[in-house]
RNA sequence: UUGCAACUC
């Protein structure tokens, strides 16, 4: 079984989704069985595939095997249905679950996100800290932008500080840090932008797009040509 | 050997 997981994930990695398929069904053939290793790469392949019927024939395997409790397997069916659209068969997973960590968080926070869902995305973020578990720069990586797209200045803010709280891997991260950058350029609070883009340690392209089309968004059309030419001294191409 | 995140397009 241990060989037909490294060869899946082979697959997977390589963006090769339907020989992963493949190879699940392969190794059935071949009398093996799924094992919890297997289940969260050969779900994601479905997600990579956006094909729901795939994903709903390996999740009714799931339910009818031992994994059915598996956080693994849960936030990669979570992260499934939400690709494909079905972001009410996602959060059923997430309701569903008996426990869940970070990641089962942050896979429906994402998923809420991928259809466009602020506000879901904001309260399920707050019950999330209603509940004790604390976020990472993944997290904070989806609800932040959210934040800018609703205009919600003062949650952002407030989000901000707690990144800041919870020390330098959170506040120091460039995700984080590019979506704080996203957030304030929509909610029109430029010099705060412009103090976080200044104050990333690691900029990489994304941090200088957020920070670019904040500029254009807010029609500082000298700010934006002035930060392009800045960027193409750092080596970064336009795009 | 397994699951989640940021801008533009």
């Amino acid at each position: 079984v241990l060989s037909w997981n490294l060869l899946i994930k082979a697959c997977s990695k390589s963006g090769q989704f339907g020989q992963c398929i493949e190879l699940y069904v392969q190794m059935q053939r071949a009398g093996f069985e799924p094992d919890e290793f297997t289940l969260p790469c050969i779900i994601n392949a479905c997600a990579g595939l956006r094909s729901l019927p795939a994903g709903q024939a390996v999740h009714a395997q799931v339910l009818k095997s031992e994994q059915h409790s598996n956080l693994y397997i849960n936030s990669a069916l979570i992260h499934m249905y939400a690709h494909c659209g079905r972001i009410i068969h996602a959060k059923k997973v997430f309701d569903e679950m008996d426990d869940r960590d970070l990641v089962s968080w942050n896979s429906i926070v994402s998923g809420f996100m991928k259809e466009d869902g602020y506000e879901e995305a904001l309260i399920v973020f707050s019950t999330m800290r209603f509940s004790d578990v604390e976020p990472n720069e993944s997290t904070l990586s989806s609800v932040i932008p959210a934040c800018g797209r609703l205009f919600k200045l003062h949650l952002g803010r407030a989000i901000h500080g707690e990144a800041i709280k919870l020390g330098d891997a959170m506040s120091g991260d460039v995700s984080v840090n590019s979506s704080l950058v996203f957030m304030y350029s929509k909610c029109r609070d430029m010099d705060s932008a412009r103090r976080v883009f200044a104050s990333i340690p690691g900029r990489n392209v994304v941090s200088w797009n957020a920070m670019l089309s904040g500029y254009a968004q807010n029609k500082q059309g000298n700010e934006a040509w002035n930060l392009f030419r800045e960027m193409q001294m750092e080596g970064y191409e336009a795009s």
